[in-house]
RNA sequence: GGGGCGGUAGCUCAAUUGGUUAGAGUACCGGACUGUCGAUCCGGUGGUUGCGGGUUCGAGUCCCGUCCGCCUCGCCA
């Protein structure tokens, strides 16, 4: 074989008359009955080949080159010479191109799918999924894979320049039923029992402090068997870690660092200091624990002026839990956001949508109102809820709250706190959407800290205590008596404690998230009391983490970044897919394997398991 | 589990709101062409309209079911 002596991205003017060797695909073929120009692909790049019957060594080479199709590979060796044809700006090798004497062709192929080009339509998903490797070819996708390539070397270099050890844990793990959906795996050895794919390291990493480690780092594969979203996947990757004898600040310092090294390397960004935000100021102004606040459209709490309003939607709602302290979930709010010029962009036919939309958030709807000028020059209010928020007693108190100005949409949804609060976090980055507001990809990078987020929150269905993060969450320190001595039933107190933990979030997208872990044993058994577990079920799940910790644990925390959605951001891409290789549909199917796919009985057999699955008739 | 969108030639799409033999671009095959660069020009092959039922004189089009893909709610400690 004609072995490469350089890439196709490297030739120059300075190769001129050199004799070289190019492997690669044929990206594009241009026979001139004559002359035969072909696009030589690799990798690194695009190389100019020219096939000049006259003065070719041997005419069967000729007739070789002719036969010559997209993605066919080849090896060719020539020497380089400026353009006779004149330069193409579009490519790095522009200036110059090959002239082949020797023809290898390594391998014909059949007539491809597609064309891994990046001009033109793109084939739908399916089929890309399904031939992945034509997929992969295209530059776009080469480049992609190259930035995760990167965001992994600068992720392995900051940590360790920071005394960290990449240690790899177990992917056959133990169940621990809490959380996610795990995906099991039988066990041959001891009939009836299985192991689980780990949902994240999260038990071992605390071990690892405990062992003395002091700072550990692993960039791991996790598993959940939930449906999968555009930027979720059943398995996808972290960048894992912790560190012991540390507070929350020397953590968030330390990230802050990371961010700071990933974003400038791969990038050339500098992250400015990161803000932090409480989780109960997030949902406040943003309706969400990870806002975007690339853009305004912030939401206002109305409730004490929509009181005065002769507006039933209103008044029933606020008459839920009246009493209530403020952030207390189930306490009836009024609460608006206002949409500078909205009279003008925001169509019926829009705010008609939101009030169905909202719907799938659990709210009634939304209530709209514009704001025109009155023939006395001042605010006036029509359409929608106009005549119920007109009130002398009203008005006033509204424009001033909003800080409405004339040509203005309002949008208020009156529900419970928590439901009018989610519904109009999603509703305010609808309008953003719809209004053309969100900058686009590479134009802002609103970095922030999401911290004291609430330690416990009731299941809506069960009505169970559950922790927001995990089990081994510390609280705050200042609220760890508190915590301790809060009654199980007094749901007020308990959802207000908020713990010792911190999300990185990056223009709207909660790309880490991690906390200080307990290492009190009163907070740690008020935890498990709290889950409803008993200290012998606790015992029975938790046994080793329990043990461990009970022989002599170091203060330690920790935190994990997606690395799939990191590269998302980094790469300007909404699909988790594309910066991924190999991933799976919704179903979790891989459509170029064509994995799951069904076993043999006698592999069942062996692990002593029977399928139960019936197929339909 | 629920809601929405989609599936027509290898690929990307069209097909007059149910009406003749389902078209175009591209890829592929054949031919022409010595400076192209997403080459150009001429000709050609290529279809179980995802699958299964139904309505109808007649279905790519309407109805029911089903499979697959995407978005989304629930879910994701």
């Amino acid at each position: 074989m004609l072995r490469r002596t350089h890439t196709c991205g490297e030739l120059r003017e300075s190769h001129i008359g050199q004799t070289v060797n190019l492997n690669g695909w044929v990206n594009s073929y241009r026979d001139h009955g004559g002359l035969v120009f072909i696009d030589l692909r690799d990798r690194f790049g695009l190389t100019q080949l020219v096939f000049d019957p006259e003065g070719a060594a041997n005419p069967s080479m000729h007739e070789a080159a002719r036969k010559l199709r997209n993605e066919d590979v080849v090896a060719v060796r020539g020497t380089i010479r400026t353009r006779i044809g004149g330069e193409n700006p579009k490519l790095a090798t522009g200036k110059v191109e090959l002239v082949v004497s020797e023809l290898e062709v390594l391998n014909k192929t059949d007539n491809p799918p597609f064309l891994p080009d990046d001009f033109g339509q793109l084939p739908n998903e399916e089929i890309r999924l399904k031939h992945r490797y034509l997929d992969l070819r295209r530059t776009t996708m080469q480049k992609i894979l190259t930035t995760r390539h990167n965001v992994m070397r600068a992720t392995r270099n900051y940590f360790h320049e920071n005394g960290f050890l990449e240690v790899e844990t177990p992917i056959l793990y133990k169940s621990t039923p809490e959380g996610a959906r795990e995906f099991i795996v039988p066990c041959r050895n001891v009939p009836g029992t299985f192991y689980a794919l780990p949902q994240s390291p999260q038990l071992f990493k605390q071990i690892l402090m405990v062992s003395g480690c002091d700072r550990y780092m692993q960039i791991c594969r996790c598993f959940r068997d939930e449906d999968p979203r555009a930027d979720r996947q059943p398995e996808f990757s972290q960048v894992d870690l912790e560190m012991s004898f540390v507070r929350r600040e020397h953590i968030m310092e330390m990230m802050e660092g990371f961010v700071r090294r990933v974003f400038g390397e791969v990038l050339g960004i500098t992250v400015p200091a990161l803000v932090r935000m409480p989780y109960r100021e997030c949902l406040e102004r943003f309706g969400i624990d990870r806002p975007d606040t690339r853009y305004g459209l912030e939401i206002k709490d109305i409730s004490e002026i929509a009181a005065k309003c002769d507006f039933k939607v209103f008044k029933d709602a606020l008459a839920k839990n009246p009493t209530a302290r403020q952030f207390y979930s189930k306490k009836g709010v009024v609460k608006a956001i206002r949409i500078p010029g909205g009279a003008e962009k925001l169509t019926r036919k829009l705010t008609d949508g939101y009030s169905e939309w909202v719907k799938t958030f659990g709210a009634g709807g939304v209530a709209v109102v514009k704001t025109i000028k009155t023939p006395d020059g001042n605010i006036g209010f029509e359409t929608g809820i106009a005549k119920f928020i007109d009130a002398p007693t009203v008005k006033p108190e509204l424009i001033a709250a909003l800080g409405l100005q004339v040509g203005d949409t309002v949008l208020f949804v009156a529900d419970t706190y928590a439901v009018a609060t989610k519904t109009l976090g999603e509703l305010r980055q609808k309008v953003a959407r719809d209004l053309g507001i969100v900058p686009e990809w590479g134009k802002m990078w609103n970095f922030l800290w999401m911290i004291d987020p609430p330690m416990f929150e009731r299941n809506k269905d069960t009505g169970k205590w559950v922790a927001l993060h995990h089990p081994f969450t510390a609280p705050r320190d200042d609220q760890a008596a508190a915590f301790v001595e809060a009654a199980e039933d007094d749901d007020e107190t308990l959802e207000s404690i908020v713990s010792a933990g911190y999300d990185v979030v990056l223009n709207g997208s909660e790309i880490g998230g991690g906390s200080i872990r307990i290492h009190d044993r009163a907070v740690q058994s008020k935890v498990f009391q709290l889950l409803g577990l008993s200290p012998e079920q606790a015992k029975e799940k938790f046994s080793f983490l329990l043990e461990a910790l009970s022989y002599g644990a170091p203060p330690h925390g920790g935190i994990a970044f997606g690395l799939d959605r990191l590269v998302m951001h980094l790469v300007g891409s909404d699909n988790i897919r594309d910066v991924i290789a190999f991933p799976k549909t919704q179903i979790g199917a891989d459509l170029m394997t064509r994995a799951p796919s069904s076993c043999t009985e006698d592999q069942m057999k062996q692990v002593h398991i029977k399928s139960t699955w019936v197929p339909p008739v």
